[in-house]
DNA sequence: CAGTATCCCTCATGATACTG
DNA sequence: CAGTATCATGAGGGATACTG
């Protein structure tokens, strides 16, 4: 064994790799944007403040725990900020920040190209599919 | 019990928003290009056509299994093109489908959004988190 | 080279119940 | 109302070995 088992190569290059990854802006916002609940929250804020139980309605199929923490975790990063009004019971309002709204003309390009080819997409899905299952299995 | 469960009532809601979900054209791409691998193969692909094993090193710390995987859903939707020649050994290159081009600019949306803003993101959740944490646990 | 097949395990998410 | 805490599960993904 003169310098390196593959696995010892494969594991430096990944190394490599993950930290090109983790220094490039596009795949950190990548994998923030990408969570499943991300972009129906922030949707569901679009147009204006909602309280927990207005996102979560209109959220509907979101637990309560996923509401939570997808919340919590757009106002750590200062894309939603959560404003507590002290009365009883309490009321908590959500809203896009300035910084949050930002993201809203991203989401539009990503809703102009599913809206232009999502139909392509899906017809390419069919095809592909029906070739490889001509009938029954 | 007159009417219908908390349960139920939920469960209706929740049936509702998934139609509604799942009609959405957005959120149907959303869940498409959301996967962890998928950005980073379809660049690994933005310039020209690649050998599964090109596409292996670039990304690196994909797994076999793994990148398989993406690039057969991508196949599958269109998006990419699987070209084998049939020599010995086999040789397989994998390039973007003239739809998978196009979403290259909506990426270089996204890649412009997080340049500009990235820093913000974080530097609110270094902020949030040291409001938490103020000295040790 | 370009996969496929298998095992295994972690983590994300959901359901449920409780609380200020 | 707006959460928190706990438990359970199952799908996503990694490691490894085998194949045409």
């Amino acid at each position: 064994m003169p310098t390196k088992t593959a696995a010892e190569q494969r594991e430096e290059a990944r190394a490599a790799y993950d930290a090109f990854v983790a220094a490039c802006p596009t795949h950190r916002l990548l994998a923030r944007i990408s969570d499943k609940w991300v972009s129906l929250v922030l949707v569901a804020l679009a147009d204006g403040p909602r309280r927990y139980n207005e996102v979560a309605r209109t959220v509907a199929s979101i637990s309560q725990k996923m509401l939570t923490q997808t919340l919590r975790s757009l106002e750590r990063d200062g894309l939603v900020s959560r404003t507590v009004t002290p009365s009883v019971p309490v009321r908590v309002d959500y809203a896009l920040t300035p910084l949050g709204a930002t993201l809203l003309p991203v989401m539009r390009e990503i809703k102009v190209w599913a809206e232009a080819h999502i139909e392509e997409v899906e017809s390419a899905r069919t095809t592909y599919d029906s070739a490889r299952e001509p009938a029954g299995s």
